[in-house]
DNA sequence: CTTATATAGGACTATTTTAGTACTATATAA
DNA sequence: TTATATAGTACTAAAATAGTCCTATATAAG
């Protein structure tokens, strides 16, 4: 498996569809209506995007969401984030001194550079290029990391 | 969150400890008192191991487990598919037709650009990688892909 | 000022997934 | 023949997730 929650998946269909007219405010009623997810799910989505930043909410009649950064400013990353919490790929990555064996753990460094890597993959990725079609978007590359140092050699 | 299983992550401290003495054979309970996981669980996860064909088995008197392969012929996308099934981030990449979404899903596409970038970053670390310090590993990094083409472009 | 509308926040239940354990069968070395 | 070790499967308990609902609060408009 390793997947995301079927209210991450929700998450990015909402948000990709609010991508498409940044401007303008979307009720959760009209959100339900386009893409098809029940309204009580739609509402706990933009809840928890709305208290994480990603969107901005305005209370009261002719309310409504609207995108806080443009579409190009919001990455799949932070939209993980946003509804499952941290993103790490083992326990330790999260929450530490919650695994038994993680004083004399021998892997959690190379645990820690997937993850890394896993997370820039994500981070790349952008609410514009979910809006876009396919081809324009980034993917990941992957490459021997230098020797000398522990850095993440990042190329653009 | 976003996470490998317990079971993945005992998975490969398993394999790690193995990786240290490919040649010889570990049994469970030997195993067990390496690693200090409990013996139902690494022989459950050894099984699973064994039935993907990274470890092979050998029963009886003196039997245990030893790599099927080389530590840098075996990665960690390899392992994760062996004790969660296929890796997918979302329900359409693994399962078709369950979701009621998908003939009009906008963003599937890009999901699947985003399952292949996450599939790339684990698909670099072997456990060679995981039994070597962390200096030696490969990681990812992203970068945007061409326009022209739909191809992932790699290099190395 | 009142009313209709829309989000905020939290609590709750049901479902699904995961973790862990146990039992029986089978293979092999001595 | 016996002791040892894995194979396969089934079952239980715990945890995470999904989905729903209720009350409070803010705001536009008449």
């Amino acid at each position: 498996m390793l997947r995301v929650s079927k209210l991450t998946d929700y998450a990015t269909v909402i948000l990709t569809h609010i991508a498409h007219q940044p401007d303008e405010l979307h009720a959760a009623s009209d959100i339900t209506q386009s893409t098809g997810v029940a309204l009580p799910t739609v509402s706990k989505v933009l809840k928890l995007l709305s208290k994480a930043n990603i969107l901005i909410s305005h209370r009261g009649a002719k309310g409504g969401y609207q995108l806080a950064k443009k579409p190009n400013e919001t990455n799949v990353a932070e939209v993980i984030t946003a509804i499952e919490g941290p993103i790490g790929m083992t326990e330790c990555m999260t929450s530490k001194g919650t695994c038994e064996q993680e004083p004399s753990c021998e892997i959690k460094g190379n645990w820690s550079l997937i993850n890394r890597a896993v997370y820039t993959a994500l981070e790349a990725v952008t609410l514009a290029d979910m809006a876009a079609p396919v081809r324009q978007q980034a993917v990941s590359v992957v490459m021997p990391m230098t020797k000398e140092t522990n850095e993440l050699k990042v190329e653009n």
